[in-house]
DNA sequence: TGGTATTTACAAACAAATTCGTACATTGCC
DNA sequence: GGCAATGTACGAATTTGTTTGTAAATACCA
């Protein structure tokens, strides 16, 4: 039997996600470079979050050479429906179609989007 | 000119809008009563975060009796906005289109509200 | 009126998340 | 070998959010 870690990423720690997510894998100093574009923090800083990270289990590390290259343990995907639960429900009264609407709304969406949403609207209708 | 405060709701303060959104305007008991159904904490602890919320221009207050009465300062929708545009940017590469079919797909929505959301995209549609 | 309930205010303890300084190890290069 | 650059580990300071205890003010009621 598994143990399923429910440990929900924090701010920094979705910031870094970002960041493996889209390299696929990276080292510290290379999380740390792209998280200067937007942000400042020491070196240090960096480390230290993504050790925490790896206790947690939310990213894998190859420690075999002596600079260590990190992976996302845990899916963009994943993640994303874990936060999409929680605001749906803590903020959107659990009405995901709400959320929907409020998110349609609210942004610009272009037509090939909107076309992409209509298409699994008509699928989801089909189903039931 | 007016100063545009973007204090972003902690998760407890979040809470306690809930609450207030539902009921209009509350006493600190009438909250903390509501919220010893989901959770347990002591008066204290309501009172003081709804103290906390008045100083951050979260919510209004009527202290003219001992009692004071609260209401919220910020709106559902407008704090729906603002935690959307947040979550689009660190976890959906700012695409809200994503977000609305990752929503879609996991959740369960129902006939009635992907109609609702349907008839929203073809007004979306229809506008460009 | 006197005493109990309820309420606010405030300070401080506590907890979680973030940041940083420093020590030590490894690597590369002269 | 010796030095500089780069990296990890770790402890601790700092910041932010949450919780609680206590005192003082006000309202309620027998």
């Amino acid at each position: 039997m598994t143990l399923i870690k429910n440990t929900k990423p924090t701010e920094s720690e979705l910031e870094i996600l970002q960041v493996l997510w889209n390299e696929k894998a990276a080292t510290v100093r290379t999380v740390h470079e792209e998280l200067l574009k937007t942000k400042d923090a020491g070196y240090t800083t960096t480390l230290k979050l993504m050790q925490i990270m790896f206790e947690k289990g939310l990213v894998t590390r190859d420690d075999s050479s002596k600079t260590h290259i990190y992976q996302p343990a845990v899916t963009r995907e994943k993640t994303q429906q874990q936060f999409l639960n929680k605001m749906i429900n803590t903020l959107f009264a659990g009405s995901s179609s709400d959320l929907v609407l409020q998110a349609l709304g609210g942004h610009n969406a272009s037509e090939e989007e909107l076309e992409k949403i209509q298409q699994l609207i008509n699928q989801l209708k089909k189903d039931k």
